[in-house]
DNA sequence: CTTGACCCTCACATCGGTGTCAAGTTTTAC
DNA sequence: GTAAAACTTGACACCGATGTGAGGGTCAAG
């Protein structure tokens, strides 16, 4: 598939697979002019940067950590340390949210009633 | 207290608490010198704003909802509606998270036993 | 007083992902 | 074979909260 294929398949914009390219998240072959072609396969990586991105993790830190997903190789006690300490801040994350939710819920009910 | 002193009670920078005010959210009384003076109370109001931040709102956002905790007069079903569409929104970004801590969860338990 | 710690305003810098525009090339459909 | 749609690279802009630094006041303890 063509990068605008990819693009409307993911909800992801053209410019933001070019960048994911460049930052080395994606892959992509050449056709003979130049034109990026992607496997079906390269549906499932984008949303799994989409979503390790929405979560804060930088493309730095994606390009480290998704590696270890195809390639066994690249798994090193380091690698395991970061995805740990990533994992802690999003459960963290996730922990700040739920209190800021129940703030603005009670602001919500607090509307309501009064 | 001056805005040292608020600074080290909330962990916001004063280059923050300074930028809160410029945007509306915080209010200070000023010494015969200028400097800001805030109230105890301001404490906790920083964290709020702190919490909202982290939430994704934006400063103008809270501008618009903070007031309706303490003024009863600007309640009006706009913003009822604001509050109930950000509250959709951290709820919804919560779901997302937990989905992203799950992806997290399975490359380190993965990295683990293989 | 004086001195050191604290505060003031203003302005510019930073970060990271994305938008957007320009000028040019490739592909596709008729 | 031609036009339209889609793609290429490159560069610059943006957002929004915060950092940072300059140049200059203020406050409190000695």
């Amino acid at each position: 598939m063509r990068i605008g294929d990819l693009s409307a398949a993911t909800g992801a914009s053209a410019r933001s697979l070019r960048y994911y390219e460049e930052q080395g998240l994606l892959s992509s072959s050449r056709s003979g002019g130049g034109q990026r072609h992607y496997p079906d396969s390269a549906v499932e990586r984008v949303s799994l940067i989409q979503a390790l991105l929405s979560a804060g993790l930088t493309s730095a830190t994606i390009t480290d950590v998704l590696p270890c997903i195809s390639n066994e190789a690249i798994r090193t006690p380091w690698l395991a340390e970061r995805l740990t300490s990533e994992l802690d801040r999003v459960t963290r994350q996730i922990e700040d949210l739920h209190r800021t939710r129940d703030i603005l819920a009670g602001l919500v009910d607090r509307y309501r009633v009064e």
